[in-house]
DNA sequence: TCAATGCATATGTCCGGACAATCGAACTAC
DNA sequence: GTAGTTCGATTGTCCGGACATATGCATTGA
């Protein structure tokens, strides 16, 4: 039952690290089973040579994470929810190939525009300044999902029309040392005009799903501003949220 | 320049929680501007006669909640994009209340039922056992905005129709001690059917928003699933996401 | 002129300890 | 038997210090 918890003291990896991935994968794992103690702070510390604070360091991010939940006067339990994994920053890109799916690119698009009023808003730039304007088709087993529009700063990024075909775009911005921060997103429907439901293989008036984001890096500046449609029944936005206490 | 900060040792608040308000009641109202640095968390320590633990703790909540950005060898910085609110566990009626839309609900069914296999799934209850069904149409100026169908495990509440009209599921549950944890949502979007073209005023075909959720518990218990429809004329989901580091 | 080096600065990690607040259960008194 | 009390267990908060490490800038060298 006491499972097998070391910490590699030359390592250069954190030692609150080395724990918590220990601890995550032991509840991935199922060594640790939902609703179980994980036994006092003060024990563990003792057990693995470590000081109290640092494994209250690992202990949190897994709060942090939503895997567990502290009780003062009763201990640390393993939640027992189907938690998969929290919403995070995905890029379409990424979901499809985590989902097994081999996505494949389209670039429809890849020029410079003079920026409208409302992307102007969205980047934070000049009205009728250079912006990239890139649109892509997305397609899985040859099928169209989602039509992304998305226009970008200048002077971010070498947008490369093979490498956009062959890659996601936050993938791309990683490359190049941008580190994304956040992002302002929402979600909504409406129905397919022509162009769009040509472009989808779906019929006029068909419903879609919509999405519009801008991402920030974490220095606060917008580097990407996106408006996206996909064909619901080939895409729906799946994701878990945890309570900010 | 140097804001005014203070803690006040004699209040049951913790230290750190005193401080991170100030701060981000700072970043809020402007006297903290965007990309302006904070000061080194010694000195900023020594000024409150705090230790240097207790400074991070608060740094580091008002950074998770995406407010700050530390860099090593640099100092902590206030982002500076325009961060609202990072996605919670959102309540319809308390989404409209906050927009100021004086939100009313019509309750249509409030019964039990047995659980069918999806909802089961869901609850985490045995098939066929009794669960409460709770159907709603929520209205915001007098127009329908929302379908809500709700399916509750029993014992949990007591679903008096007077009070889910007056007021939101989220807000009874809390009320009777029970404290959300997490939620697993999807959201997609369809044509609407006859009868839910009927139930809000729009045709049949037209677009619809939908989101199903099933939200758990601090014990990992689901307490409610959900299978909601919005017009997408009157409601889009729209939130601030953070990057996990 | 430009690149490499060194240094000050700031956050990142970690320690060991102290006391307070809360929960649950056992115990006691009525 | 039931209600109230006490007590042990456990997390919550806070302290003061130590060393590691990354960053930016000034200095130095080719």
């Amino acid at each position: 039952m006491s499972l097998e918890l070391s910490v590699d003291r030359s390592s250069p990896v954190p030692l609150y690290f080395q724990l918590s991935q220990q601890l995550e994968a032991a509840i991935e794992h199922g060594s640790l089973t939902p609703g179980s103690l994980l036994g006092n702070e003060i024990e563990l510390a003792a057990r693995l040579g470590l000081s109290r604070p640092t494994v209250r360091q690992a202990i949190q991010s897994l709060v942090d994470k939503g895997l567990l939940v502290r009780r003062r006067g009763v201990g640390t339990q393993v939640v027992h929810s189907q938690v998969k994994r929290p919403l995070e920053l995905s890029s379409l890109y990424d979901d499809l190939e985590a989902a097994g799916q081999r996505p494949a690119t389209k670039v429809l698009v890849n020029t410079v525009v003079p920026a409208t009023a409302e992307v102007a808003a969205a980047l934070g730039v000049a009205e009728d300044s250079d912006v990239h304007r890139v649109e892509r088709l997305r397609l899985a087993h040859g099928e169209p999902m989602a039509h992304l529009c998305n226009f970008i700063p200048p002077g971010l990024l070498d947008l490369d029309t093979a490498q956009l075909e062959s890659t996601g775009l936050y993938r791309m911005m990683r490359a190049v040392g941008i580190t994304l921060h956040s992002a302002r997103q929402t979600i909504g429907a409406r129905g397919a005009t022509a162009a769009e439901a040509d472009r989808l293989g779906e019929q006029e008036g068909a419903p879609l799903l919509t999405m519009q984001r801008v991402t920030f890096d974490d220095t606060g500046r917008a580097v990407e501003y996106g408006t996206h449609t996909y064909r619901p029944s080939r895409y729906s936005f799946e994701f878990q949220l945890l309570v900010r206490s």
